[in-house]
DNA sequence: GAGTGGTCTAGACCACACT
DNA sequence: GTGTGGTCTAGACCACTCC
């Protein structure tokens, strides 16, 4: 009943053959196909859950759509329902699949997250939920990469992109000063007006016009002083300590789509974290 | 075969029987035993997840040991292997577990973290792992209470708590100044020589000395500017920004244990987050 | 070789949601 | 009622570690 799941031949080959033709048997068995140490087979669950990624990938299933049943998926890659089973829980577990009992299971978005920022940490000091926030646009134009933001977008030096400055506010009273670059190849038509008339997570906007979804980031944080900019936007004296916290944020296959610096004001907020 | 998971009654009454005959049945029906509303059933694998919490809280196996094998705690719980199995994959995912492939299941400890800091996220600009950092102990004194520190540590106000202040060094160079403060009922042997003598991790200490083994952290973040104090001890001018982590540190079964404000200077280190 | 955790399968039943 | 995900079980075999 059982046979060698780790040998690429025999039924298993059926798994790349039924989903994803062009898929070469290397490429199943194991995340580095070239590296010469690298580790020899995978797991089939973990083959399986990279067929999934690539169909995220590739936009088979939109955010907020419906994957197809466990049950349909074990029979589409000749599996039992529970390795399909173990493949998706590592990826609800990644936030990039949401299951809903009785439901079904859907393509993680930034749409209707309940959470209304979710990869923003600040909150009141209070302890209260983050109340929601006034944006003002305060500029959106393209320009060449400078050469650090081509290194965090991994792009050639010089290629365009798109920065864009805005302030967050609560109530009158500024809280947040972002500046956001975006590779402009991916963002062609994002322009002023567009931000203007969007009202809804800047990150649910990318994934409606632009089918770009964020699927995690990194943040580098650290304290700074207000420069006379900084502190006329954010109505804080020139010096005051302000928390910087520069971002770079990964769409599906860890390519980097974002790169975010905000300054924060945590005078009366603050950035929660969980260490585990 | 298959009898009902969920109802107290039936084999699963063995559950508590065996490992803790002091378990009443409505303790393991969910984390809210007496509230009104709480989920009245919880799956048998939380079940036993929670018979495992209550051996690592009462020290039936102790850091770095290993607990009993699948098959053995199967056998105990009188459930499927499995079942125990499904338990220990969430512990392991909270890091209270450690499993080691051929060898067995591990309770986790600070003291072979692979990583040096396993709660300190700060990390050189550069890219380099932290290397390792020099302490001076500044200050070690019982106190009482203050409000705040009552409050953090859920203690009533007055209690003694144990206050150190130390300074982390890279080679010559300040980087974080720590004022930490402990129970002194938990902690009552701690002082400024137990701690001078000590060469490894703080929180390895107090397993050792003090069994108590820290699980998880919360962390508040922000800018603040450098009192006078401050910048004599970290090295920096008066008013310089820098970057405040206050940390509530919490052991087993969310009972928080220690509170420590650091200031982290941030001009060529940064905090180092990842958000999912 | 014996014992451990890791993977895979298959089948049963439960809880939930929609119709 | 039907279909979905959620839980539980049992047994087989694989990979790793230590003796």
């Amino acid at each position: 009943m059982q046979d060698n799941a780790f040998m690429p031949d025999s039924k298993h080959a059926l798994v790349a053959a039924e989903a994803h033709s062009q898929v070469r048997s290397d490429e199943r068995r194991g995340a580095l196909p070239a590296a010469a140490e690298a580790p020899a087979f995978s797991p089939l669950y973990q083959q399986i859950k990279g067929l999934l990624l690539r169909s995220l990938q590739f936009g088979e299933w939109q955010p907020g759509q419906a994957i197809p049943s466990e049950t349909e998926l074990a029979a589409r890659f000749k599996v039992s329902q529970g390795t399909v089973r173990k493949a998706i829980d590592e990826m609800a577990q990644e936030n990039l699949l949401v299951r809903r009992q009785g439901k079904g299971t859907f393509v993680a978005t930034h749409a209707e997250e309940g959470t209304r920022y979710r990869f923003l940490r600040l909150a009141p000091d209070g302890g209260a939920r983050m109340p929601r926030l006034e944006r003002r646009l305060l500029e959106c134009r393209r320009m060449r990469a400078t050469p650090g933001v081509a290194r965090a977008l991994e792009l050639a030096g010089g290629d365009a992109v798109i920065e864009v400055r805005r302030l967050l506010l609560e109530g009158a009273q500024p809280l947040v000063l972002d500046d956001l670059w975006l590779p402009a190849a991916l963002f062609a038509r994002l322009d002023a007006e567009l931000l203007a008339q969007w009202h809804g997570p800047l990150y649910r906007l990318f994934e409606a016009e632009f089918s770009v979804h964020m699927v995690r980031a990194e943040e580098k944080i650290r304290a700074v002083a207000a420069t006379q900019e900084d502190a006329a936007l954010l109505g804080v004296a020139v010096g005051a300590p302000l928390l910087q916290v520069e971002r770079r944020s990964f769409t599906y296959g860890a390519r980097p789509v974002e790169l975010r610096r905000g300054l924060y004001r945590t005078d009366a907020h603050h950035y929660r974290n969980e260490v585990i």
